[in-house]
DNA sequence: TGCTTATTTTACCGATCGGGAAAAAATTAG
DNA sequence: CTAATTTTTTCCCGATCGGTAAAATAAGCA
């Protein structure tokens, strides 16, 4: 089962943190690096990874869009 | 296709506010009710579906959790 | 193993903005 | 037209995030 990148449901910023760290190494990228392309700060991209819950939508939708990926909401259950 | 209640992919805080209050809607909650039952203002909650790109991850989650909703990640080309 | 280098985390500072409560204004429903 | 729901102000404290430098970890190699 899960074949593709789909990830388990992420129901808090650590979850969240923890599949963009993950698909980050993933891509052989270093903070700084994808820092520099996603126009945020390294420490920003840090503490994002380290699951701070306060992280602003916009600036981890570019973080996401940048790694190739996407987010999706459906029902707690799953697909 | 698209048995559940899967969205289409979430790439901006516009369709993130379009998905949550499809879903209130579908509820027959209320602003008022539904910032009660997850601890955030209605103002929060009304510049969340009306796609604000500047909210914060820890309430948008809460506003999630609260209405069943959950969020996944994977690749931009779905499944 | 010990050392050097690459990578990540954390501490500061300052400007900017988020969001709660409450109420008025505006839009929608009945 | 009236009641209900949503949007938008106002006041305002507290926190985010960028840049930068230093400290702490992890990696790499002889």
């Amino acid at each position: 089962m899960d074949p593709s990148t789909t990830t388990g449901g992420i129901r808090s910023a650590a979850d969240l943190g923890r599949v963009i760290r993950e698909r980050r190494k993933r891509d052989g990228l270093t903070l700084v690096e994808t820092a520099g392309l996603t126009n945020v700060g390294v420490r920003f991209l840090s503490e994002l990874e380290n699951g701070k819950p306060t992280v602003r939508l916009d600036k981890l939708l570019r973080v996401l869009g940048a790694l190739g990926l996407e987010l999706r909401a459906g029902d707690r259950d799953g697909r």
